[in-house]
DNA sequence: CTGAAAGCGCTTACAG
DNA sequence: CTGAAAGCGCTTACAG
């Protein structure tokens, strides 16, 4: 293995002169020049376990996902290591279980990380704990805990819900129902709200009978339609609180005989690549994951650089798009 | 931050027996049960970066994938980082894009990570040579390449196709098309020479107008059936080198007005969660990603802590999961 | 069985 | 502008 030592018996200098040159120290332009020619002779890269050992920075990230069988996740994934990549972080990718939470706490207690990002929490994530307590810079994605003091970054969940509550009843939907993933998640309360809200302000409040939660999954999706569509009160309109749940519910409707969207409108939250499928054609209310992610990284690589400040949050604005399961035919 | 010198103050020993404690090494009963109530009051865990500069080992191995946007990575993803994690491996992910194989190769070179798993890869990957010219353990996961000196793991492609190739004849279907992945992927060129071959020997050979290669994408997929369909050669069985394919065909196929299974059989490969949902209810070649991602896992940890040996190729075989597709119905 | 010491490859005051 | 030196926190021969 080269090193910086090599580097400068190369170019006849000292090593600190080598790692000078390399950190953008003062040295004269004959020297850089000498310096240079010899990192490209040798091939060298600096090593990076010595480097962290001396700054304490590793360039390295966490990322915390709790469900990568919601297609959501893994493109929010690939939008945080691209933005990351740029910005010359490398990833650690945890996904959430027994073993890799273990993993997680300790990187980020023995500073193993230089900040991390949770992608889906809940209130009480012991990692979350664990990187506040320990002082280590966090931003979470896509939730938003009020009580929680670090920058957080996610779509306007009331706003997104007051969206499909306004176009339902534009349309003249009056038998409205809410499917819902885990009331542990707070995108599930909040679109709940925002929805359940602007309906009552319409005059139209949702019935409590046809608000049925469960989990963000297909499975639940379709599950919970079965049950609110077996029980005999009519329904014309589903929100589901996730595009998963929705696809769930559409071939749940569909397998008792129920047309969407003939019979029934159905529509979801997040607009993942799949609601445009043809089987799907979900209308769905859209936030915007590589616009999210680059915020999410902008705002953790200025706390890891530019140390404490003031924290952020950002709900960006949701908009609706409008497809088949509606009855928009393009 | 807690040190290991701290720790040796607490308990009244040296530095280094701290060390010997951890690393296991020859202590005396008392002095070690002093050291570790230490250890515990203190909260002590050992600095990574010390270590690796000490070790020359990260205990992090990096994972190269292309692709998320086929629900087939993610789930690799997840078992691979669930493997790793029970072995006592972090895992750094590389989403093949330009940046992240520049941080990918240099990682590589500078012992970043002990080890690399690629879970796709063509034969020109600079990465792999990166990699294999380093001496950097390596396992490829779903991807075969023969010339290649490296740990291989993956789904038996030819066996796979055979199995299609059979099915389809011994049910008559007879008009038969392949659609594939990028002909650049092992995976879709294997798939379909074992399912030329095989169709050749029942005395049904692919006829080279039904064979359409492009991308592993849904639009690809769709994109491939309506050019078949539409050409005006009659077809009665399609046979997709993966799922995502087959999902796109299937809408493909529908949105032309052709009925599947009842105009068209459809069989894909993967079986991936989605192919049991109730839009596609996807008849395919199932591979065990939990199965892979474990061998994967341990032939590399076998690399990296027990040094060179042969190198192994396992390729699995796969089954045949029968669904709505052609024509079963649960 | 245990401690003192060297050294992994860097960065960064401190001199000059 | 440049070099000699200290030190980040470990592991591991080397003595005893």
């Amino acid at each position: 293995m080269v090193t910086s030592r090599d580097v400068a018996r190369a170019a006849r200098v000292s090593q600190a002169t080598v790692s000078r040159v390399l950190s953008g120290g003062v040295v004269s332009a004959d020297t850089r020049s000498r310096v240079l020619l010899a990192i490209a002779e040798t091939g060298y890269t600096p090593n990076t376990a010595a480097r962290t050992m001396r700054t304490g920075l590793t360039h390295t990230v966490g990322i915390v996902v709790a469900d990568l069988e919601n297609p959501f996740y893994p493109a929010m994934l690939d939008a945080l290591t691209a933005a990351f990549a740029r910005a010359g972080y490398r990833t650690v990718v945890w996904v959430a279980s027994s073993t890799a939470n273990t993993a997680a706490l300790d990187a980020i207690r023995q500073r193993g990380v230089d900040g991390v990002v949770f992608t889906t929490v809940t209130e009480d994530s012991p990692e979350l704990h664990g990187a506040l307590e320990g002082g280590s810079p966090v931003v979470l994605v896509n939730r938003a805990l009020p009580g929680v003091d670090c920058d957080q970054v996610s779509s306007d969940n009331v706003a997104g819900a007051n969206l499909v509550a306004d176009y339902f009843v534009s349309h003249g939907r009056t038998r409205i129902a809410f499917v819902g993933g885990t009331p542990r998640a707070t995108t599930s309360q909040r679109r709940l709200a925002g929805f359940a809200e602007r309906l009552a302000e319409l005059g139209h409040p949702l019935d409590p009978r046809l608000v049925i939660e469960g989990e963000y999954t297909y499975a639940s999706g379709r599950n919970s339609v079965e049950r609110l569509l077996g029980a005999g009160l009519p329904v014309d309109a589903v929100f589901c609180s996730n595009d998963l749940l929705a696809f769930g519910a559409m071939d749940g409707a569909r397998g008792l005989g129920v047309r969407v969207p003939e019979d029934v409108w159905l529509v979801g939250y997040d607009d993942i690549a799949m609601s445009d499928w043809g089987a799907y054609s979900l209308t769905t209310v859209r936030q915007d994951i590589v616009e999210t992610a680059e915020l999410a990284c902008r705002l953790l690589v200025s706390r890891v650089e530019g140390g404490p400040r003031e924290s952020v949050t950002r709900r960006f604005a949701p908009t609706l798009v409008v497809r088949g399961s509606t009855g928009f035919t393009a």
